[in-house]
DNA sequence: GTTTTTAGTGTAGTATTGACACAATTTAAA
DNA sequence: TTTAAATTGTGTCAATACTACACTAAAAAC
């Protein structure tokens, strides 16, 4: 069966960025290509889809080839297709969004793969588009944070609101106050009071939330305000 | 030089999706295909990418066949790749949103395709996912005109702001306080008022407004909101 | 002229936000 | 044991933004 003889046949990619947050960083999980082309080098974790797998399903094995995680946040981003973007083959990349709880990962999965934690000021030069696709990634996680409840798939399940502003601070690399935060925070309806106590502080011990999942799932698509007006404008 | 000899060559398709506004009722351009597959039934507008073709560049092509309009507007929506999605043979789709002002398009080459203009609650049954790919369209569009000025583009070059609520009363399905939108949408600074009136009027003539080109260019990525905030939790 | 329809502006009450101060808790050092 | 330092939790007030309204102006049809 060949209903389209004059069409072209392209290799399709699969590109994954893969955000984590250490509790003071924002982290990309990158790895050091340890196979060619441009071996040595450094590009995100990728791979190729499957004549007969669905483009979801590439995004999920290839994320948990490198973290050994199933149940990880993915989103689509984009889809890079410039005719010379790979110079070893016309390839189209679609490029996936990831958040995970850095903490759940398999190191030993990673380090398998050759891979690293790399903060975004630290992060190397990488290969092909790669540098855009994160570029891309980082605004996508800029804009939506600051709309929808996303920045929970970056902490572990039980957190603190303190944990939460920093992660906050961490994105967009500006200082919020506190009280607004929490006002703001609280008044979503999110967040479970667990009754515990934060025990790696060393003052006073914050109170551990969870997300109210039934509430997080319905509301997911509102828009929220979760930065301050004055951040929105940038 | 064939650096992935494992990997899989797929076809690659594009579909796009092409909003318009008459007036009254925000409309989609669809095309009854006079080609097999599928001859006779509704699909998207789409096509092929060609093997050195950029992807934006294969959208933009397939946009000017099929609408004579070269300066439009257009986002990369979203990649469709089930492996089912077309009983043909394995193709990945990169589906395209764009919206255009209704009154710009050649009309003989959308007759040339066989291509009409039909409001989103007449839409007849589509092709393989072109469904899936046009509620997520109407979702994307819902999304974004709340929060960044694209509305614009379904427009005129001259508009009124009555004309623009009309245009969002479509969008949104839902009736919007003349007064509020009106204050809403001046203080955003997006509007010069061209000293014009809207002559097309039986009753009071409304002031014909254009766009502020350079504030519309530096702010397109600040958040508004351009709908009341009780739209906005739905 | 009078009526009808649509456009344009104003205002008062309410809710949300931003900028701030103060009290409470915990550990470590004095 | 007390004190200091750091961090968490809560409260308040002024400014702003939003909602729900009512009124005036313009244009055409009768």
């Amino acid at each position: 069966m060949n209903n389209y003889p004059q069409a072209s046949r392209i290799l399709v990619a699969i590109d994954c960025i893969i955000f984590g947050f250490d509790g003071k960083d924002i982290k990309l999980l990158l790895i050091k290509r340890n196979f060619e082309p441009e071996k040595g080098k450094w590009s995100l974790m990728g791979g190729f889809l499957n004549a007969e797998e669905d483009l979801a399903d590439g995004a999920v094995r290839i994320l948990y080839n490198l973290t050994g995680l199933k149940d990880i946040y993915v989103e689509q981003l984009e889809t890079f297709g410039k005719a010379d973007r790979d110079p070893g083959e016309r390839t189209v990349s679609v490029v996936f969004f990831a958040l995970i709880k850095i903490d759940d990962h398999d190191s030993e999965a990673v380090k398998s793969h050759n891979a690293s934690w790399i903060t975004l000021d630290a992060r190397p030069k990488l290969i092909f588009d790669h540098e855009k696709m994160v570029t891309r990634a980082i605004e996508h996680l800029k804009y939506n944070a600051a709309l929808h409840p996303i920045g929970f798939e970056l902490l572990p399940e039980r957190f603190t609101i303190p944990q939460l502003q920093k992660l906050y601070e961490a994105i967009y690399n500006i200082p919020i106050d506190r009280r607004n935060f929490s006002r703001k925070l609280l008044s979503t309806g999110l967040l479970i009071d667990t009754g515990q106590k934060n025990n790696n502080s060393a003052t006073k011990k914050a109170t551990l939330y969870k997300l109210d999942a039934e509430r997080y799932k319905t509301k997911f698509h509102s828009f929220w305000n979760f930065m301050p007006d004055s951040m929105k404008s940038q």
